[in-house]
DNA sequence: ACCAAAGTTTACGTTCGCGTAAGCGTAACG
DNA sequence: CGTTACGCTTACGCGAACGTAAACTTTGGT
């Protein structure tokens, strides 16, 4: 079993997603399996594709963002516009990340510090009971 | 002007969305404007919590998981056994949001391999235009 | 008093991301 | 040689998150 290919339903398994998401993502023209017949199969690149597709939608991106990301980790034509256009929309996407990644953990302290007002309320509550009861 | 009050254009001007998606936000029960009559007043409260809504959007929630969301940041009832839920709750969520933190790093990494190789590329034509041109 | 602007409800329409069923090919197994 | 399993295509369905249109009321300005 060459693992350099695995079938669609390996890949099912492997990425605990189903056929149908595999056709609609390669519909979507987000993954390019081979066909050996009428049968799709999916190597090293196609496995690599799918881990950003699935990590870019935790991200909440849509399949087309998605899609256009993925497009900056192909080796593309060595045109000098293209890479250009390449680092340019790399360059832009990084700082909407930053942005996002600085947005989360403001999120996250915001979260902390109520987490740490309920846990006061609880306090002061059990305080309250031990006297009172 | 009482900016601790306002109207459903004042807030869609200032939040940039539209009186569709309050009335929605609304019905969904995230926010809970008051009436005047028949229209609605929108308070320091419904902003801040439209805030937090738009904020979850951004990091892909749902309505649904956001309303959840929401409910923490309630005062709530000093009932415990309902602190005690919301801190459990907090705690998982501020789980998840810290993976998430850290996935999103991971990934911004990537990408600025991914561009620091196309600048790579971009010299390296470069420094060929030169020789060769 | 009147008109236009703004707001309200109701309800059908739309896009995204798949789920699900129908109907067909084919390859392997007993 | 049948049937069972897997995969393929086509196509309709569905919930989420609104957009959009229709019809009505309310409100502000002159």
């Amino acid at each position: 079993m060459p693992d350099s290919l695995m079938t669609i339903r390996q890949m099912c398994d492997a990425f605990d997603v189903t056929p149908r998401t595999l056709r609609f993502y390669e519909a979507r023209e987000l993954i390019f399996p081979e066909r050996r017949g009428q049968h799709r199969l999916y190597d090293r690149r196609d496995r690599a594709r799918l881990t950003l597709i699935l990590r870019g939608k935790r991200f909440g991106f849509s399949l087309e963002q998605i899609r256009q990301l993925l497009e900056l980790y192909e080796p593309g034509p060595n045109n000098r516009a293209q890479i250009e256009a390449t680092i340019s929309a790399s360059r832009e996407r990084l700082t909407d990340m930053e942005r996002q990644y600085a947005e989360l953990r403001g999120a996250i302290e915001e979260l902390k510090d109520q987490l740490i007002e309920s846990e006061r309320r609880l306090a002061a509550i059990t305080a309250d009971d031990e006297t009172t009861g």
